[in-house]
DNA sequence: AATAAAATTTAGTCTTATCTAAAAATTAAG
DNA sequence: CTTAATTTTTAGATAAGACTAAATTTTATT
């Protein structure tokens, strides 16, 4: 039935990875100079792979048109994030890296082969949900849950009570930012007032005041408590 | 002073690791065959390595007359040694793998670059000083313990009282029927017999009695209790 | 010491993944 | 709707790492 499984070069599975992160949300096709920024690479490199993975049936692809992942370049791609966000959770909760620190180190460890390995790190964890970052972590079976539950602060009302879910999963230095003013996981969050010229917004919490520009705001995701 | 820190692919760290393990013993140079063999690959292309290596000042190496690990190339040598069976003792210690599972994942993990990660997880280890194999693990300044103490089976007498100390880090079938037979590190075994017509060797341990063949016992390292 | 055998190196080819520069297709602007 | 700008692809080059086959050096044997 299915193709059976591959093993794919560290390149390979970078592109898969990329490729999953730009159509998470939207629907359409990623174009070429998309990946290619992603990627830190060129638009010419980026075609070529992506004939490559087309052939081995990945994801489709046509010219000018970008390309999208078939459903085994969906199972590899939620494969690859699982182990990710697994080893992410490993070195923040046992081995005591900050949340800002895993992101290059967890790049690495995804690339390791081992089914085992992954499942075993998964019951060594106790079966964790999310990342540090908050972001869902694949089950075995390549399932997800979509966090439809949060949404970005820059959507949500002045005065409501807010626990933050997740955070954008990027730069080091913004995550060492959330991390001086000591805004975690599960933090309770309130909007005190929205600045409407700049879209800034200034939030409360731990009876601390913060101004976030509107930038920050839509990195940080929160929703109401049940 | 020294070398500046240089960013080294997977094959050529596979090639310094593999130099460093068969000179670990002799102090004879390393011959391109010895190593195309250890690495099943072809003597053209050691060649081909040995001599990027020794442009990098990773060894010394002269046509037809093999190589050296130098100093820097010892000390890289050592802490992919390292990194290699501190995840051993993860995989085994924490993850619940046999000891005759590891091997291959961690031929992977001893690639992850970070030292920071090397040394928390060593901190997270409780500072083993032996991976599951009873092979000493080198420390974050690239000491390591020539474990001089321990000699394999075949050189002991019979009728002392020995401990297993350490095995060779073979091949997995071998693992496996170590595991089968319940021989631990640890162990207390006694030479009961040598059978002088092929080398065989009688043991007992746990009240079980076994017979080793000499290449079995010549990989099973051992020392007397103090 | 001369020659045969074995080990090692050289030369040339292949694959993967990248790049630059030029060509082609698509999209945007007038 | 034609041209300009942008995006994408093609063509050709490069580097790492491996291979085969041929040449060379070393070692072993008579």
């Amino acid at each position: 039935m299915s193709d059976p499984i591959r093993q794919l070069s560290q390149s390979e599975e970078n592109y898969i990875k990329a490729i999953y992160a730009l159509s998470e949300n939207s629907n359409v096709a990623i174009s070429t100079n998309l990946l290619a920024d992603r990627l830190s690479t060129k638009a010419s490199s980026v075609t070529d792979m992506l004939k490559k993975l087309s052939e081995k049936k990945l994801l489709t692809y046509q010219k000018y048109q970008g390309c999208n992942l078939t459903d085994s370049g969906l199972t590899i791609a939620l494969s690859i994030v699982r182990k990710h966000r697994l080893w992410e959770v490993f070195l923040v909760d046992k081995l005591q890296f900050g949340w800002d620190e895993v992101h290059e180190i967890a790049e690495q460890l995804e690339h390791i082969q081992s089914v085992q390995l992954t499942n075993k790190l998964e019951d060594f964890l106790g079966y964790p949900k999310v990342d540090p970052h908050g972001d869902p972590i694949p089950t075995r079976d390549g399932q997800i849950e979509h966090c439809t539950a949060s949404v970005d602060l820059v959507s949500c009302e002045i005065g409501t009570q807010l626990v933050v879910m997740g955070v954008e999963d990027g730069t080091p230095e913004f995550l060492q930012y959330l991390s001086k003013i000591e805004l975690k996981l599960g933090s309770s969050i309130q909007i005190i007032e929205k600045l409407s010229f700049d879209g800034s917004i200034i939030v409360e919490f731990d009876n601390k005041q913060v101004q976030f520009s509107q930038k920050v705001a839509s990195k940080i995701f929160v929703k109401c408590p049940e």
